[in-house]
DNA sequence: GTCTATAGTAGGATAGAC
DNA sequence: GTCTATCCTACTATAGAC
């Protein structure tokens, strides 16, 4: 499946496809990829494993499909954020809105995005891999420059980058038993908690 | 495999069993419990699969010794901290200090733990999922007293639950990359960060 | 304790009827 | 667009030689 000879990333799929991606979504988030056969997905479906292969080209295609587009959504909001002329602070506050609105968007996406991407294969890999690095790499620019700015402590960037990003990751876990916050509280005292700690 | 019926989780391993887990623990890191196959397993050993069984009884007994004897590990060490007449901060900075010293010995495994309990079958999914839910009970209590005590910030408490222990569950993949941190000062940073915020 | 051989099952994917 | 039937491969696990 080659990324540039397709349209599934960007536009929005048929009926059908999106009803596959995301039955597919759940059931990766509850056994993940490898241990979800596609006569499992069918049957989320009510329909037969080989009639899948009328809506969709693979399994392959399915997680694909999930992860990158994902990714993208990550990449263009860290770009739009990294342009704003804003101080340290309120860009980490953008990055932690970024994460929650696309956590409430698809938080079963986002179970694969985080533990089945090395099950992508070729050109998809590479490209996955490449954009979490560099999203990791403007997240690192960010933090080193309020640090230089005096804006963050002086504490070891590796660790405000790990301890920030690992919470904004496993949101999709934690969020879906959340529900009844308002998302916009959430916001509010998901940046003070990971500013300001809880002392 | 009855969780009764044998000595898996709890003594020290003969040898060649110890070595077969402990390759596991790495190959099921890496692409997670359904992905790998004995063969895979048994190439990284250097033998063939069925050689295998002649110490150990089932891909499920693996997984369930990787996974068994690191939750009671942490299950053990809340119920010490508990039990300690400690303020609620420094409880805190005894888990962050607990989650530490288990990746330190067994980063690989941990893995397993965050990502594959759920192929856990029987009574061990039954006994993982109750010393899980106590972790997270007994954590709960303890910022419940602090935000009382007037310790902790009058925070949304499960926000407080969900980002510490988030962070401090996600270590396994991260710490590997950071091994020239000296372990103290790990601990030292990683509980002013998560206590006292970057800001 | 390791091997080869293989049983028995389940996986992804395709062909062709309707 | 869905189905049944099936191909081919890979899986976990066992039997039995050495």
């Amino acid at each position: 499946m080659g990324r540039t000879s397709d349209n599934s990333f960007n536009m929005k799929l048929e009926g059908r496809k999106q009803e596959i991606i995301y039955a597919a979504s759940i059931l990766f988030k509850e056994k993940g990829y490898s241990a979800v056969s596609m006569r499992d997905l069918a049957k989320a479906l009510g329909m037969k494993a080989a009639s899948l292969y009328n809506h969709i080209q693979s399994k392959q295609e399915i997680l694909a499909t999930i992860i990158i587009g994902l990714a993208e959504e990550f990449t263009t909001g860290i770009h739009a954020i990294v342009k704003t002329k804003s101080t340290t602070v309120e860009k980490i506050e953008q990055i932690i809105a970024l994460h929650i609105d696309v956590t409430l968007r698809n938080a079963d996406g986002l179970a694969s995005l985080n533990n089945d991407w090395m099950h992508l294969e070729e050109e998809n890999l590479i490209y996955f891999e490449n954009m979490r690095q560099e999203y990791e790499e403007q997240f690192r620019m960010m933090v080193h420059e309020g640090v230089v700015a005096g804006e963050l402590k002086p504490h070891n960037i590796e660790i405000i980058i790990f301890s920030t990003l690992s919470t904004l990751r496993t949101l999709y876990l934690w969020y879906p038993n959340q529900r009844h916050i308002d998302p916009e509280i959430l916001k509010r005292d998901m940046i003070s908690v990971l500013l300001k700690g809880v002392v």
